[in-house]
RNA sequence: GUCCCCAUCGUCUAGAGGCCUAGGACACCAGCCUUUCACGUUGGUAACACGGGUUCGAAUCCCGUUGGGGACGCCA
């Protein structure tokens, strides 16, 4: 059943003579707030489009009028621009509408757009039959054998028909970017409906009009929808698109950490979610872009990544998005980061003397917070039953100002010859009263910050407590 | 229910019949460094889902089972 269709060219050729530049698009619609799922769609697509010197197109999928709302189309650029992602590009399809009609009026014309009658309860009904005999759930296409009559009598009454797209009845092949060799058997599916009884078209309809009219070379979506390449390839044919023109690239979804569906955790991990947990975007893009790859993950923003892509490392089992992987590359970029990569993001007064002396011990970029407090604010120690004699010992033994990075181990050398303590029973203490804290940066770094009249305090404080 | 896809350490994966006593990265554990924790550094533990074939030989090929994911919308 599968139909012949010509050996994919290298590049194709425009006027001009040219050959073609790489075109490719992110449609998200507005109808939430995007999560690492779709974020890395968007960022392989913005990644593959800049390997290839190709152009990026923003375009709003905002056809479902029930669920789609402006707050989020907004929310969805200020993500994207956060990740690293930027567009040359973009439009929404509820500006597009007339394009819409004036394609379904070619369909129409050609006969492979029908309307139909039947109710939704109607169809549910069929449906659920079909199932229970044990057969795939598509629809029959009874609509087909409605006379023009029957047709008048409905509108007459009021009734308007809904169009569906008559699929060809051929196998579909493509030559997937990821997954290789894929075919869609066009009879197993239902003929999809591509207009709504009250004129407003559905994505199906939109996104190969679109693709068509706005020259997308590659379409770069998850693995859910590759039945829809199907139909979707054979309503390009029908609309006139050259099959050869488009790519598919369909990359294997996202589970979450226990290899679930992604959907239920996408609150926790929408962009904005991670965004207020203080994830480093390069962490995630660098994760995101290695997930599910031979490659292994370095943090970087979109720039930095590019020349390492490649479709060829993307494996064809879904993948797990671990938090705590992320994390450790998160980890990672922070312990590496240089001063002015981060210096608007400090605490105001922040110096390199301080990051470098904490960059060590983060995790997240906003604990950087509870050191400089550490560092320049106010500790109040816990009490240490039992240690106030070594406690009062120490704070007697506090060097005069100025401090350096060699304070710390005269000051704890002459404590160690005064009370013969050693090890963690001379250093734990000191740290404890020192900075509220069992565990933190080297405090040769971290003692000249705190300064004598806090150091001090903070001993005088803990000595009595 | 029907159809499609997938299956190697905890996680992401290398592996395209002998180069595999299965390699790497992250995580984890240990040693070292540091007169403390952390940081850093060095090393280590850890996997071919199961059952049948094919073959002199299978993680690699075939079939089945199991498990997971996806599709089957007047959602995208």
């Amino acid at each position: 059943m599968a139909r012949p269709r010509p050996a994919p060219r290298r590049g194709r050729r425009r006027r001009g003579g040219g050959v073609s530049a790489m075109k490719l698009r992110f449609a998200p619609s507005p109808t939430g707030l995007l999560h690492v799922g779709n974020a890395r769609v968007a960022l392989a697509n913005w990644l593959l489009a800049r390997k290839g010197g190709g152009a990026v197109l923003l375009r709003l999928d905002d056809t479902d009028t029930e669920r789609s709302r402006a707050e989020y189309a907004a929310a969805l650029e200020e993500d994207l621009r956060w990740l690293g992602l930027d567009w040359d590009e973009s439009f929404r399809q509820s500006d597009r509408l007339a394009r819409y009609a004036a394609a379904a009026e070619r369909l129409k014309a050609s006969g492979r757009l029908y309307p139909c009658l039947e109710s939704e309860e109607e169809l549910r009904f069929k449906r659920e039959q079909r199932l229970r005999q044990g057969r795939p759930p598509i629809y029959d296409r009874a609509a087909l054998k409605m006379t023009p009559e029957q047709l008048e009598r409905a509108r007459a009454n009021g009734k308007e028909p809904y169009w569906r797209f008559k699929l060809s009845g051929t196998s579909i092949e493509w030559e997937d970017g990821v997954l290789g060799r894929r075919a869609v058997k066009l009879p197993s599916l239902s003929d999809p409906v591509l207009i709504r009884a009250d004129g407003s078209p559905l994505y199906t309809f939109t996104s190969v009009v679109d693709d068509l009219e706005s020259g997308i070379t590659h379409v770069v979506r998850g693995e859910d929808h590759v039945t829809n390449t199907g139909v979707q390839i054979d309503l390009w044919e029908a609309l006139g698109g050259d099959p050869e023109a488009l790519r598919f690239v369909h990359l294997p979804l996202l589970l979450d950490s226990d290899g679930g569906p992604l959907s239920k955790r996408l609150g926790s991990l929408s962009l904005r979610q991670l965004r207020r947990d203080g994830i480093e975007p390069a962490a995630l893009t660098g994760y995101l872009a290695a997930l599910g790859t031979s490659h292994d993950p370095v943090p970087g923003m979109p720039p930095e990544l590019v020349e390492r892509f490649d479709l060829g490392a993307v494996s064809h089992s879904p993948a797990r998005f671990d938090v705590q992987q992320m994390l450790a590359l998160n980890r990672h970029l922070l312990h590496t980061a240089e001063f002015e990569s981060v210096r608007e993001r400090l605490p105001e007064g922040a110096d390199p003397a301080f990051w470098n002396a904490v960059r060590g011990n983060l995790d997240l970029l906003g604990e950087a917070k509870q050191w400089w407090e550490v560092a320049r604010g106010t500790v109040v120690p816990p009490a240490q039953p039992g240690e106030g004699e070594f406690l009062r010992a120490a704070l007697d033994a506090l060097p005069p100002e100025p401090w350096d990075k060699e304070t710390w181990t005269g000051w704890t050398g002459a404590l160690k010859g005064a009370t013969g303590r050693k090890g963690k029973a001379l250093f734990l203490p000191l740290r404890l009263a020192l900075t509220g804290e069992d565990h933190g940066p080297d405090l040769h770094d971290l003692l000249p910050l705190i300064g004598r009249d806090r150091a001090a305090q903070r001993l005088r404080m803990a000595a009595t407590g």
